[in-house]
RNA sequence: GCGCCUGUCGUCAAGCGGUUAAGACCUCGGAUUGUGGUUCCGAUAUGCAUGGGUUCGAAUCCCAUCAGGCGCCCCA
């Protein structure tokens, strides 16, 4: 019979992978709880419409990537992000009326239908956070300080933060605008990328890395407007405001004015966080300031900063850590005592395992050296003294006591 | 959705058209009737992603499908 395969785009995160699992979901927990945040769980399925008005119909992970079903007339989908659930949960529940700011951090599975490659797949998970109700660029400044708290916690040193701001929606019109007009007259000299770019999302041109459109972005009249201030005043005192304080908090960044998400709610602030050790995924986090998305979705008019990254990318930089040993092995040919003793240690809160197969003594502390830190030997000659012998697995000192100290010896 | 590359045991692999598909790790058993992590012996793919084809003969060549990798697009 042919059996039945993991799905494209899945994998089984395995005993042996936890390690690295727990390590990123307790430095979440312990990190962003340092900062006040605290944990929402949103479903992973919501009402199609959801996302089409929260992430934006005109995206890619709109348009193309989502699982989307129907189950009793509704048209549901598998969350392919979770701001859009969290901005949910925090209009239906009235969160607006809790004391701003509201910080909420998340973790779990999200879906998108892409064409799996190294750092992507279709089932994947992120860790994120959200900070509701702060227009000050206080909000951005300490959303980002979380991210890289935390990726420090997780030991990833090697990294860079980049930032930009995209300007409000009046602002961001004007550029676009600009920019289109000054590289109109080349558009047929452009890559059918390029092309499609111009018109679903100017911005993005300027990544393009085919060299005919680098060279055609290079020239001067074209790099006046990417490089000029475009945005309004307001804007960018904002994005000064934001500055100063990483400088305050010395946190190293750079300006990319290319710097473009892909998500239609983002204002003003935008930032990721990449490493040099993941090939062409590179970024482990995005984020940014989304002011009109709750009142997009109906909620009262709240402005919130928030990022997520992807878990995956980040298990993979932590490399491998090591899996938590069992503390003890009793190793003893009474199966009885054997299994009584072992359980004895586990009311004690002592891990304890017992080879339930009765294999010869050389097998059970062989088995023992492997997955625990101390042999517990329950032999004859202990058994007839109430007596134990604990050994120590690492340094193999060993020594024979009373039943009664076993609890104090491990 | 597009382009290039890959697919041999649980894992890492040798094999490059000729008869029993190397080796290593892991696992299991033994050397060893109470002292392991080092050593020694033994066991484990009628099978080479799947389905067709070429050939006297295919893991080796061809085609398709599936899966994976990398790049583009996009994103975490």
């Amino acid at each position: 019979m042919a059996i039945i395969k993991i799905q494209k785009g899945t994998k089984d995160i395995l005993p042996s992978d936890m390690p690295v699992w727990y390590f990123m979901e307790d430095n979440a927990r312990k990190i962003f709880s340092e900062y006040g945040a605290k944990e929402i769980r949103t479903p992973i399925f919501e009402a199609t419409e959801l996302f089409a008005r929260g992430v934006g119909d005109t995206t890619d992970i709109v348009n193309k990537e989502m699982y989307t079903f129907e189950k009793s007339e509704r048209s549901l989908t598998l969350r392919p992000e979770n701001t859009a659930g969290v901005v949910r949960a925090f209009i239906e529940n009235g969160m607006h009326r809790l004391s701003a700011p509201i910080k909420l951090w998340y973790k779990g599975p999200m879906f998108r239908y892409e064409r799996p490659q190294a750092g992507r797949q279709r089932q994947f998970h992120q860790v994120g956070v959200e900070v509701f109700g702060i227009k000050q660029p206080t909000a951005d400044a300490e959303v980002i300080l979380m991210a890289v708290n935390y990726l420090n916690a997780l030991g990833l040193n090697d990294l860079s933060v980049e930032l930009n701001s995209l300007g409000c929606p009046k602002c961001r019109e004007e550029f676009k605008t600009k920019l289109k007009d000054v590289i109109k007259p080349y558009l047929s000299q452009l890559c059918p990328d390029c092309q499609a770019r111009f018109e679903k999302n100017p911005l993005r041109l300027l990544d393009c890395k085919v060299e005919e459109c680098k060279a055609i972005y290079a020239k001067p009249e074209i790099q006046e407007v990417i490089q000029s201030d475009f945005i309004c005043e307001e804007c960018s005192e904002h994005f000064s405001g934001l500055k100063s304080y990483l400088d305050a908090l010395k946190i190293n960044y750079s300006i990319n004015k290319l710097l473009v998400r892909g998500l239609d709610y983002y204002n003003r602030t935008v930032f990721e966080i990449k490493s040099n050790n993941l090939g062409s995924q590179n970024a482990v986090c995005g984020g940014g300031r989304y002011d009109s998305l709750v009142r997009n979705l109906g909620g009262e008019d709240t402005p919130a900063v928030g990022f997520a990254m992807g878990m995956e990318r980040l298990a993979s930089l932590i490399g491998n850590r090591d899996d938590e040993k069992t503390r003890a092995f009793v190793v003893s040919n009474n199966t009885v005592e054997g299994i009584k003793l072992a359980e004895e240690l586990r009311r004690a809160g002592i891990s304890a395992e017992f080879d339930l197969t009765n294999k010869k003594f050389v097998k059970q502390l062989e088995k023992a050296s492997k997955v625990a830190k101390f042999a517990v030997i329950l032999g004859e000659d202990e058994l007839n003294s109430n007596q134990v012998t604990v050994k120590n697995l690492d340094t193999s000192e060993q020594k024979t006591i009373p039943r009664e100290e076993l609890l104090k010896a491990i």
